[in-house]
DNA sequence: GGGACCAGCATTGCATACAATTCGCCGTCG
DNA sequence: CGACGGCGAATTGTATGCAATGCTGGTCCC
């Protein structure tokens, strides 16, 4: 049982990430401690962790809240997304290395595969691979913190659970821009690379926007 | 004596900004504590806030030590800078008020005049001006996120010594800038606005790299 | 009957005490 | 003489107790 601050921070988390712990309810420290079995002190410090991080709000003397988002929230993230990964992929255009070309070439082949072989709906190899194409991006654009920024985007619980309700033709045109954007990279076409990405995450808050209003709430 | 956690942030954050804290020093938890007048408790969530931000370096069992910034560091701040204020200051261009307008005119006017009246050193009152002028576009941009994103890496300590650096060719520049932008808002030309905005985020880290390089020890 | 105030309680904020970990020092051994 | 290892002081990590603050429910006055 290692870092008790660390055990509480994952925990609340991950709660908060697959929805367990609804938006807007409060989080009590007391009980949290119990329940994870630490004192309230390394509650305190996940959560404040927690709050600078914007999945939960806290207000003085108040404690913390699971955070909620508004509409324009939503478009706020996507917008900043849509800049920030298309900055990076236009820079790891610019950097690109045969070796991570290799990988991100062969995590979009598999990606095409298992989308054209899948059920429709997207699996966890996909999602998995999906992940480590765009990490691999960030890696290879060398900007620690502009890879910090678009991380702290990406957790928030509307974009993780985005790509979960991704339809068959989402899942074919993400595909199919990952492909295009190895091509771009081979052609170490910054501008284009970053196009493509743009298009890649306005797609994505497309999805997101199309979405029936209830399906969060059914989903629980 | 208000909030601990509060004072101690401040204090803290007031010593690393102005140079008090030299980069690289360490920060003992019981002597800030009898220092500032709290307990090591509200220290630590103060520490760990300040970690998060970038302004300091936090390793687990070993404390926390004052962020030091290599030359790319600095490269990365500058970039990200550039990328997020210019597309706020196209955000800014396209919903424009003329109140909002009117107050950027003020501001611009004031601080070409401050500069040509001024002895060729930023004065204080520059300063505020020219913080103002920023925030005021962030405002008008109207993305919080956005905000946050760039307040960010304003208040990184390297970002608030280069302004007052400047020598009175780069205040020239860079009250001709603000001019510039302000007619770039006029004429709601957003690619106008971020390209002038851009350019404004380059002139400053040019001034940044052109530094002495023993100015910042020299000036202990 | 409705609204404002006050008391008691629940919860967070801070301080202190204790446990665990790290790092330097020193002695010993190769 | 240098390297390795263990002991101890210093420092961080965690737990607990107490103080302060905000919330809730009930009562009293209008």
């Amino acid at each position: 049982m290692a870092k008790a601050v660390e055990r509480a921070y994952q925990i609340v988390r991950r709660g908060i990430l697959d929805g367990r712990l609804a938006p807007g309810e409060r989080l009590k420290e007391e009980d949290l401690a119990q329940e994870i079995g630490v004192s309230r002190t390394p509650i305190r410090e996940a959560l404040r962790r927690l709050d600078l991080e914007g999945l939960l709000s806290f207000v003085p003397n108040q404690g913390a809240r699971v955070a909620d988002w508004a509409d324009q929230d939503i478009e706020e993230i996507f917008s900043l997304r849509a800049l920030l990964e298309s900055h990076a992929a236009g820079l790891a255009a610019q950097r690109m290395t045969p070796d991570a070309l290799d990988r991100l070439r062969e995590l979009a082949t598999r990606m095409e595969q298992l989308v054209a072989s899948g059920d429709g709906s997207p699996s966890d190899a996909l999602t998995e691979a999906n992940s480590d194409f765009h990490h691999l991006i960030q890696e290879v654009a060398g900007n620690r913190r502009l890879a910090a920024m678009i991380n702290n985007l990406m957790e928030m619980p509307v974009i993780v659970s985005t790509f979960r309700r991704y339809r068959p033709a989402d899942l074919r045109r993400s595909a199919s821009h990952h492909i295009e954007m190895v091509a771009a990279f081979e052609n170490r076409d910054a501008d284009w690379a970053a196009s493509v990405m743009r298009s890649h995450v306005r797609a994505a808050y497309a999805t997101y926007a199309a979405r029936d209003p209830g399906a969060i709430k059914a989903a629980e």
